[in-house]
DNA sequence: ACAGCCATGTAACTCGTTACATGATTAC
DNA sequence: GTAATCATGTAACGAGTTACATGGCTGT
């Protein structure tokens, strides 16, 4: 029916489909722990905005009125999501991935800062590591199949293995790069 | 100096420093083959106004008038792209994956649906390893360590690694989601 | 009392997109 | 001759950000 919001409305929307009711603040740190690794995290102030504009909509509403407003979804809101899961495509992802943008034309800065960008990137991957599983961690216990958290879990695992992969890969391209001006005396 | 571009300026500015002169056009074109795989595709319209830009802050030439303009990455340009890439940090990549998103709320849509999003992604997966292999393919004979297009089959390499990682990462995701539902009578 | 977190919002701005418009050159 | 590709741009718009402003509540 009323289709066409942007995609961040619909990220928020699904966080209220977990059972409870979230102040914009709660929803704001809950898209921080989730949608921040495979999706974004939106400013606060959007947060805000996008609450209104689902409210206008009638997919979420308020629990109450005044300061420490709580918002639940309604049965149009999730109605509204599963007509936008079930009937329009994915779409393919979109990376912005500012270290492979340095490294293809890494022939124009000092070797030395590549390899080092290499390493930062490989540390942060460690800290994206630590809290993503920390987040794995709290979803046990209700991850089974048919379980309330199953496809969240599933979700962090396939992030968990991504994060280790690029790890790997960038330790790999440092290796590479190491090879390299070594035998040129060959 | 003049810092403070957008860094979908300095990709541009970075797809100038492989030896030769473009159009617009023809750069939008080379966007669409490395580009597009880790950070954007620009749109034509932005293509050009991203010359504009870089044409009257300097770092970029124009080799002739009228149309058919091709543009050529200047001193000053290519010092400024090191400036950046050895002042700034890199940054930790930003992942919009609409597939995650809506395994993450999965619990909302058919079963049904999750499990074609994800075959279906297999698919474009496929499609899009088939197109970076061209581009890395291409590469060949000038990839070796000190060679012009080094740095490119790096990225190029990983990011074969990337999908393959990801279509893994679907297949095994699906086998998952397939397990499931059947021991529901234990 | 002061810091820090909880809570909500507005205003200005930038990036980047889509839609539109125009016309030259090349291929069949 | 006509379709596709090459080539360049303008205008309107939308999503999302940063900066700013406000104030209550909690712990020390």
């Amino acid at each position: 029916m009323g289709q066409e919001l942007p995609v961040t409305s619909y990220a928020l929307l699904g966080l209220l489909t977990f059972g409870d009711e979230l102040t914009g603040y709660e929803l704001k740190q809950r898209a921080d722990i989730t949608l921040r690794f495979y999706w974004v995290s939106p400013a606060m102030s959007q947060v805000y905005t996008e609450l209104r504009r689902l409210t206008d909509a009638g997919l979420v509403e308020p629990t109450a009125e005044g300061r420490g407003q709580r918002y639940r979804i309604t049965e149009r809101g999730r109605r509204e999501l599963k007509d936008w899961m079930d009937g329009t495509p994915a779409g393919f992802p979109v990376l912005k991935h500012p270290v492979l943008l340095r490294l293809l034309m890494g022939h124009v800065a000092d070797p030395a800062t590549i390899k080092a960008m290499l390493r930062e990137y490989v540390d942060e991957l460690t800290t994206a590591l630590a809290d993503l599983d920390e987040v794995r961690e709290s979803l046990r216990g209700a991850d089974a199949p048919g379980e309330a958290f199953r496809h969240p879990s599933l979700v962090a695992d396939w992030g968990l293995a991504y994060f280790e992969s690029e790890a790997r890969l960038a330790r790999e391209t440092l290796a590479r790069l190491d090879e390299g001006p070594l035998d040129k005396d060959l």
